[in-house]
DNA sequence: ATCAAGATTACCT
DNA sequence: GGTAATCTTGATA
C-alpha cells in the first residue's frame, strides 16, 4: 500500500492513502457521502495545504436540473463531462471560485462539490491567501474554510486548476488509515432555485466547520 | 447588442 | 435580517 504520512500543524501525524480513480466512477451521491472525513492535499511552493472534507453536495446531469451539465456540454461546464477523478472549477457571482469532484462515467455529466474543510496542515499559508495575515483569531480559524468560495480562495483553486486529475502528486485526496466514525445529516442543498426536492447536501453532524447549519 | 441570473461572501442594521 | 460587489454565461433582440 502507498502510504504516506502527514503532519498537521496540531502535530498529530496521520497515515493516508491517496484514492484511486475508481473511487470516483460512482454515483454522485455515493462519492458525496464517502468524500465526508478525507483529507483533501495540494502541495504548492508555499507548503503542503491540507484539510479534512466535512460538507459536500452531489450533481448529477441526467436528472438533475440545478446542475451545471443539465443543460448539455457547454465550454463552461465540459469538464463535469470527463470520466471521474477529475477536479471542476468556475467562476461564479464575478468574484468566486467552486471546486467539485467529478463522478461517474465519462459522459455523465456528475460532480461533487466540495463545500466546507477542517483545516489540518498549511494554515498559515491557507490564512495569507484568504486573509493577508498568518495569525487568526478563532473564529477566523472556523471561517477559514467552511464555504465553497471560501476554500477556494484558501487552496488557490482557479481556473488554471479546472480539469486538474486528482491521482497524480500535486492535488490529491486520500483515506485515512484509522479513520473516525461519524453521522451524516443529509439536508436540501444551498443556494440553488432548481432541484430542490433532493436531499444531496450532506455534512458530519457533529463538525464546527459546516458553512452552515 | 443588451440583459438578467448565478452551486457566494463580507459587511451593514 | 438585507444587500453590494463583480463578471461570465446563456437567453432574447
Amino acid at each position: 500500500m502507498n502510504e504516506l504520512k502527514l503532519k498537521t500543524d496540531a502535530g498529530e501525524v496521520l497515515r493516508l492513502v491517496k484514492l484511486p480513480q475508481s473511487f470516483y466512477i460512482r454515483e454522485a451521491t455515493v462519492v458525496a457521502k464517502e468524500l465526508l472525513g478525507k483529507i483533501f492535499v495540494r502541495k504548492t511552493n508555499g507548503g503542503l495545504l491540507a484539510a479534512r472534507i466535512t460538507e459536500t453536495e452531489a450533481y448529477d446531469g441526467r436528472i438533475d436540473p440545478a446542475a451545471h451539465s443539465f443543460v448539455g456540454k457547454t465550454k463552461r461546464n465540459e469538464t463535469m463531462f470527463e470520466k471521474g477523478g477529475l477536479l471542476y472549477v468556475y467562476f461564479i457571482y464575478g468574484m468566486y471560485y467552486c471546486s467539485n469532484v467529478v463522478t461517474g462515467e465519462e459522459g455523465e455529466g456528475s460532480a461533487v462539490l466540495l463545500r466546507a474543510m477542517e483545516p489540518l496542515a498549511g494554515v498559515k499559508q491557507m490564512a495569507l491567501n484568504r486573509y493577508g495575515k498568518e495569525d487568526l483569531t478563532r473564529k477566523e480559524f472556523v471561517s477559514l474554510l467552511n464555504g465553497p468560495g471560501k476554500l477556494c480562495m484558501a487552496f488557490n483553486l482557479t481556473k488554471k486548476e479546472n480539469g486538474a486529475d486528482l491521482y497524480g502528486d500535486e492535488i490529491f485526496i486520500a483515506t485515512e488509515k484509522e479513520e473516525k466514525k461519524f453521522e451524516i445529516t443529509e439536508t436540501s442543498r444551498i443556494g440553488i432555485k432548481k432541484g430542490t426536492e433532493f436531499d444531496w447536501r450532506f455534512y458530519i453532524k457533529d463538525s464546527e466547520f459546516i458553512s452552515r447549519k
